[in-house]
DNA sequence: GTTCTATTTGAACGTGTGTTCATATAAGCT
DNA sequence: AGCTTATATGAACACACGTTCAAATAGAAC
């Protein structure tokens, strides 16, 4: 049991990222230790550290990833000629983005406490970064006439709130499909908004 | 430092459950021991064991309480004469509810996955129950004609998620008064189910 | 087939955990 | 004033924590 150059350090090192990912969506970042995730991946706790150098690097790993990813994945969305279509498309895309990565995201808000003080101001910021991509969207549509807000930032974070919801109680195979939630959801954030 | 008959036995345990309230609240259950809950009272770990048979219980008997209490504060809200009136009363009332409970709420749904199962099952019942008061709202709404929902159930869960999110940003004394705040919230939930 | 080195082990470090309990203390009752 | 008893102490229990590091190991390179 030892190395295998680029072999099991290119292996090692995405397993114990996994388990910690599923660790502590499960059980929280302060109830998992770190012989539980060296145990999931097969290895002793020691190993964990040719990987990272310190439990609360690997928290603040796995959340800066996705928050990167998530900022990408919406910078990436094409372009659209109005507010209605465009908050149409990110409604559509928060949802399908966050479903396929319920873990990350639940450990996105849940162990924000438990990052560093430097470590939290980095993933706050991201997470800002975010939240203008929506609130442009609803300014521009008051500018349109489309949309009427009493107050932009709130109805920014209400929507995102209201979204979020759904990984709540969601579940792949239960009794409705994505394409329905999707629709179910455009249905009241348009008309939550809508002037 | 001994007993009072009636009176540090009255005074230790409620100091016991406020200061279990703050750290669990700040820190999470998780993360905080009984010994930090016992330095912030002012006494030995070993004197909580006069006041609680554990830590679980210790965060069982905060998160019950707070859901029974919501449940009766609800319940005892003056009947309506229309949907629409019952559902800005709810919007009010709940803003206003978890508003003054900020540590309460964060705890009630931050640390549901540290109860035992037991626990957890009758928290989770006491929490549909609330739930189920507002879907009254919304289906009695739909049979009037003045609400038209896809779905009751995401609606009812959505409505209390946006509303939730007031407790991530709202401080007090910050530039929006809560009334403002209870304004803007019931102006969005009310557009978002409107017929 | 030997050497080299990335990788892993396994034990150890000091500290902290929830909980228990014999002992000490001080207020209430008579 | 003396007895009783509710309350608190403080030490101890067995175990778990994050992290470190010398030593062992096994694939890659020659």
């Amino acid at each position: 049991m030892a190395r295998t150059q680029g072999s099991h350090s290119d292996i090692t090192g995405p397993r114990i990222r996994k388990a910690a990912l599923h660790l502590f969506a499960r059980y929280g970042y302060a109830a998992v230790s770190m012989r539980q995730i060296a145990a999931e991946v097969g290895v002793q706790a020691g190993a964990l550290y040719n990987y990272t150098p310190d439990k609360q690097s690997l928290l603040y790993r796995l959340m800066r990833d996705h928050m990167e990813e998530l900022l990408a994945a919406q910078k990436a969305l094409p372009s659209q000629d109005c507010a209605l279509d465009a908050l149409r498309q990110f409604v559509g895309f928060h949802i399908r983005f966050h479903m396929q990565r319920p873990e990350e995201v639940f450990i996105a808000y849940m162990e924000l406490r438990n990052l560093t003080p430097e470590n939290f101001a980095e993933i706050e910021a991201l997470r800002r970064d975010y939240e203008d991509a929506l609130q442009g969207i609803l300014v521009a549509g008051q500018a349109e006439g489309v949309f009427a807000l009493q107050d932009a930032k709130i109805a920014t974070l209400a929507v995102i709130a209201m979204l979020n919801g759904v990984m709540t109680w969601y579940r792949a195979g239960g009794r409705l499909s994505l394409d329905q939630v999707e629709r179910i959801y455009w249905d009241m954030v348009r008309k939550a908004v809508a002037a």
